[in-house]
DNA sequence: CACTATTTGTCCGTATGTATG
DNA sequence: TCATACATACGGACAAATAGT
């Protein structure tokens, strides 16, 4: 099978004239290279009339054959980025000028007009049972204690924005029905029981869609994923709620103010608003 | 040559069983499955001793031949991360537990202390180009103005943490060189020249690894990454800095405590610390 | 005008990797 | 495990268009 030879003995394949080519990426090496010029081509490293460079040219720097390298500029001129003629060399062939690397355009949803009630709740899942190790953690519970676990998938003008998984403490949980959280946030029902929202702890980080959550997002298998992890406290310290919310970054992004604060070395930001 | 038929007549490979893998992501199925799994055994979704799914069951929920999916879960084990037993199925090797659902515990970083000098940082370019249009934008500027480009990777205990991008216009830039990059953090450099940094706007969103940046972050393509993309006015109001943080979410975690704001309907969260 | 160097287009053959049944 | 198909990557060779002398 030989998965990766793992390099032996330490020894460093002595990769000279590869200017930063991975052969042991799984991506094909045309693609790589097809990849990091439509990079500085979209970002204007080759302004208006400038040739790219020749085939040979390519392959000498990235240590490629010169077919691996035609293939590359090939690629770039199937998606129309380049001209190519014969005897002249490949040139940019629309001033393209794109990547929004600024998001906000567009219809990304911001984070609290979300919370409002223009939105569309589907429950996946709503049952009782043994929580992961991690959310038993979190919420500081005992060894064989149930909790209510409920799955919704958010929408807006019918497009999937955010899939989340929810863990209450089966006492608080018995106090609302399934129907319930179709209609209300969650929040308001566990205050509607009378418990007082204290604080809460929240991280964010990235992952990738799995089979279940594709199909729920309605994206592709393996497509990024924006991981917001929170756990919420009552007034006095108690959790209540263990909540991941997974959403797709091309419809939500999670935006802030931030303001400097002065004349601390460690803590460079306060968040505002 | 054929660089992908365009499929000529319009007509869908009528893929059925396909549970959404991307063939046209020039990464090999098997390696696209690997990386699932992975995130999944990472992320504590296979507590304890719980099986992983079969090599049938992978093939079927992936639409892929049942070779593939064993080639996938193979990688796994070539890693360490599973064992496998005939009769038995594939499980969990060694507890992982990195990537917490909750973070804090391992080696997370959080984000102030961070910004401190127990990282270091390698540049991997420092220049002055045309910008990017989403870029030029998000700094009001004309139209054919130069930006100091700068390009770094930072690590903590040798592991790259963080893959940034920033872009600063050129009369700013001026005031510092290539070296000072390396030593001080870009806001402080500014600072030193006279900038009163203001406020900052914050975009919080999440990310494929491509070729470039995986080798550089030490991941696999493909992988999810966290991303944050600042613009940092000065107290005028006036952009003086562009960035674009891509950050490995095994490395580090954005954490926040919120305090809950009583009495607004949309307005639930206020952020504190 | 020929002559040449450069550059792309096209073809061959071969080896290895990927994916299927 | 095997046979098959296709993709990737290599090197070599030659043809055809372009630009300069």
């Amino acid at each position: 099978m030989r998965l990766r030879p793992k390099s032996s003995l330490g020894v460093r394949p002595s990769k000279r004239a590869t200017l930063r080519l991975d052969p042991g990426l799984r991506t094909p090496l045309y693609h790589q290279i097809y990849i990091l010029l439509r990079e500085q081509i979209m970002s204007g490293a080759y302004g208006d009339d400038a040739l790219l460079p020749t085939e040979f040219s390519l392959a000498r720097t990235y240590g490629v054959s010169r077919i691996t390298a035609k293939r590359a500029l090939d690629e770039l001129k199937a998606e129309g980025l380049v001209e190519r003629r014969r005897g002249r060399g490949t040139s940019v062939a629309k001033r393209v000028e794109s990547r929004p690397v600024d998001a906000n355009l567009s219809g990304l949803i911001e984070n609290l007009l979300m919370m409002g009630l223009e939105t569309a709740v589907e429950i996946l899942a709503f049952d009782y049972v043994a929580p992961p190790e991690a959310v038993r953690a979190a919420l500081s519970l005992a060894d064989a204690v149930e909790v209510q676990r409920a799955v919704r998938v958010r929408r807006l003008d019918g497009v999937p924005l955010s899939y989340t998984v929810s863990h209450v403490p089966a006492e608080l949980g018995r106090s609302y029905q399934r129907a319930d959280l179709a209609k209300a946030p969650l929040l308001a029902l566990l205050e509607r029981a009378g418990v007082l929202i204290g604080s809460a702890d929240q991280t964010i980080s990235a992952t990738l869609a799995g089979p279940e959550v594709a199909t729920a997002l309605e994206v592709q298998v393996g497509s990024p994923l924006l991981a917001i992890t929170r756990t919420v406290f009552d007034q006095n310290g108690r959790p209540v709620e263990h909540i991941v919310i997974l959403y797709r970054p091309d419809r939500y992004a999670y935006r802030m103010k931030l303001a400097r604060v002065q004349g601390s070395a460690t803590k460079l930001w306060s968040p505002t608003s």
